[in-house]
DNA sequence: TGCAATTAAATTGTGTACAATCAAAGCAAA
DNA sequence: TTTGCTTTGATTGTACACAATTTAATTGCA
């Protein structure tokens, strides 16, 4: 009853699974450390680009984090709710709309530079395999990104 | 201006963060495909596994696909909707609902055996890459998971 | 200049994901 | 056997995620 045609759609036979599974259950860990900054995983990242950039259009924190506008229209106006960014128009280009890490922003940053250290441990990676892993989702995301 | 204190929260530092951006961007590769099928990337896992095993819990698939009945249910109930699954309480237990494959399921994999195939190209990983990267990434999934 | 094509966000609708809670069923110890 | 604990799914509420459409602004070109 083995029927070898039928292995590739065998769910341990797919590569896209365990990274999906893989990526659901890291984030789950991140809750609780998130949950002490009142920050859900997609505000996080967005959060991340906004400490390192201080400012970015929409479509730039799009490009960033490979997210939509139907995405990052609620997330933003709940950061912007919290009081950790602004969002305004471009006077170059009304279209675009600028958004902005606030004094309340910036000093989150202070308390998330915890969460890092804190997932570290839970992954069980040596450094080698980090590396590696690391590599090879950016050699599949530069390959995708076209 | 470059603080190496805060190097930890870069993007650019995380590895959740390309694991997440790149089982997103397999997803949406693999959307074209599953279109022609009409099943979304959750509704094709879980028919994998029925596939396979023809006869499960909800208790069973959630455990093989890291998703709980919140998610399930609704799933379940449009796939019976399509005619793909039947689902009943179990005799022995009635708490446990039997989700069970059907004709029309089964034929539906004749079809799905393609989708594999036309995905495997996308990827541009060697064999080794791809077996590496499949390594650590159940590594990391079996130390999360207790 | 004037208008068609393009671009950037926002909106709408569908489909997950998951925590928290609930209800029903089974189990277990006194 | 009855009460309390556990297990299993379903439900509810919140938060993405993205395709498709809409709106407003800008650009390109005849």
């Amino acid at each position: 009853m083995d029927e070898p045609i039928y292995d590739a759609i065998k769910l341990e036979n797919q590569l896209c699974f365990p990274l999906y599974a893989c990526a659901k259950e890291i984030i789950r860990q991140y809750k609780p450390h998130l949950d002490e900054l009142d920050l859900t995983y997609t505000q996080y990242i967005l959060m991340m680009v906004l400490w390192e950039k201080k400012t970015q259009t929409v479509k730039e924190l799009g490009q960033a984090l490979y997210l939509d506008s139907g995405t990052l229209t609620p997330v933003l106006k709940k950061l912007e709710g919290k009081g950790y960014l602004t969002r305004s128009r471009s006077t170059q280009d009304e279209r675009s709309l600028i958004v902005t890490v606030t004094e309340k922003g910036e000093a989150l940053k202070e308390r998330a530079v915890e969460v890092p250290r804190k997932m570290g441990e839970c992954l069980a990676l040596t450094s080698e395999e980090a590396g590696l892993l690391y590599g090879l989702l950016y050699k599949i995301l530069g390959r995708l990104n076209r």
